[in-house]
DNA sequence: TTCTGTATTTTGGAATACCAAATATTATAA
DNA sequence: TTATAATATTTGGTATTCCAAAATACAGAA
């Protein structure tokens, strides 16, 4: 080995993120369109279609409907034709329970595994919500809060539930945004966000772990009430 | 609709089970290749031989690798080449400790959601695990003590939950089975059974989730202590 | 012998063509 | 007009082919 440290350095850095396909870039695309809800829910992809669109062939836009499928954002009928995934209040619901247990997971690990930096930047985050939301946008703050979930779990050291921890994000990202934009969910969330922080200063894993559950659980409440009111007025055409 | 009733029946019926395309089988016949050890973890995996040892084309049995990737059973290294994935002990340690909060929100939930022949059902196969042993073998008796998990998160009544866990569990799967060879990891095995058994009849979520949980913490022992075992055997080359 | 630059081979990504199943459309009969 | 049969079209699955990147083998120079 007579490479200096510096090359294997270099190496891991260029080399850490695989090379980027057709295939993910286009998903990639695919799932800010379906989250923003510029691709309704339920409707149904034409491969042809969308591949003319991304300006590629079906191979790789086949692909980039599988690694969604997986994340939940498209689903495939009994014939394999692939739809907009448009999941009922209980899918939801179930959604949210999960998520709610990888989250008290990802705190009560985060206690004992975190950095002090880690810490301080899940702390930062969150007050950079509240500022986003008077200076950014409705939108920014809501991918401040995104941010604000994703660093605890990062903070728990353990990547495979980070990694699953994002495919629900992604699933549950469109009602959670549709849930946001509700004022009256504001208010509970900050403060429930403060005793997230708190606990995980404190590094009180059981107190991490009571805090996220039970912001999961007004997070289900919020997004009952959102989903209700937007079918209610649906129902005024 | 001039359909008379059965006929939407029977179409449901025949077609409840999306048509199994040849990557679907190539998928299930890889994960069963790599389950069992066939495919030793770490080893480099050609599209084009594999294709042509199952007799298809590269194009579905690419897809079959993408699903085993994110069942985590085929891993990409950063140059797109697949590989059978070599999961560290670390990394087996991060995957049992999410198995384990899937399968204690999965007790949980089951006391409140599962039926009562559900509940038997899980009892039953609790019992047969043990005759199993005694006349089928070692591998139908492994095969037994997955399904009984399989058979509590069913009982959720969480479909996502379920989807998640069977992923982990494909992971799982071939430590776990190495680990259940060892005849010193098979008595608090059946016991703590009992434990899961007698808290899901009373539904008593947190004896549930208590149980769950820590059949997963012996399980974390148990596997530690088979792959050193492995690993020191393997050093006496 | 060891290192480096070059040629060869291997490998996965992507485009294209074709097929069978599913769907939509049209025609026909009651 | 409505229901059914026949036809045409659309759609996703699969095989084949080509291509660029990567790995490997090799040859020459230090």
């Amino acid at each position: 080995m007579s490479e200096s440290a510096w090359t294997n350095e270099l190496r891991e850095f260029v080399e850490l993120k695989p090379r980027q396909s057709l295939a993910m870039e286009a998903a990639d695309n695919l799932r800010e369109f379906i989250m923003l809800g510029r691709l309704a829910p339920g409707m149904s992809v034409r491969e042809r279609d969308l591949a003319e669109a991304f300006g590629i062939s079906r191979t790789p836009l086949k692909e980039a409907l599988r690694i969604l499928e997986t994340e939940g954002l498209i689903v495939y009928g009994p014939t394999r034709r692939p739809r907009v995934a448009d999941p009922s209040l209980d899918e939801i619901n179930d959604w949210l329970r999960v998520q709610g247990a990888l989250e008290a997971l990802a705190g009560e690990l985060a206690c004992a595994e975190a950095t002090d930096a880690q810490l301080a930047k899940i702390e930062e985050i969150n007050t950079s919500i509240k500022e986003a939301r008077d200076t950014d946008g409705q939108l920014e703050a809501f991918r401040m809060d995104m941010r604000f979930h994703e660093a605890i779990v990062a903070a728990s050291g353990n990547e495979a539930l980070a990694e699953t921890h994002a495919t629900y994000n992604a699933r549950l990202w469109r009602v959670r945004f549709l849930s946001s934009q509700r004022i009256a969910s504001r208010d509970a969330t900050r403060s429930e966000h403060l005793d997230i922080v708190e606990a995980l200063k404190a590094r009180d894993a059981a107190a991490a772990r009571k805090a996220l559950k039970s912001h999961l659980r007004t997070a289900e409440t919020n997004i009952a009430a959102a989903i209700t009111e937007i079918e209610t007025a649906k129902e005024a055409d």
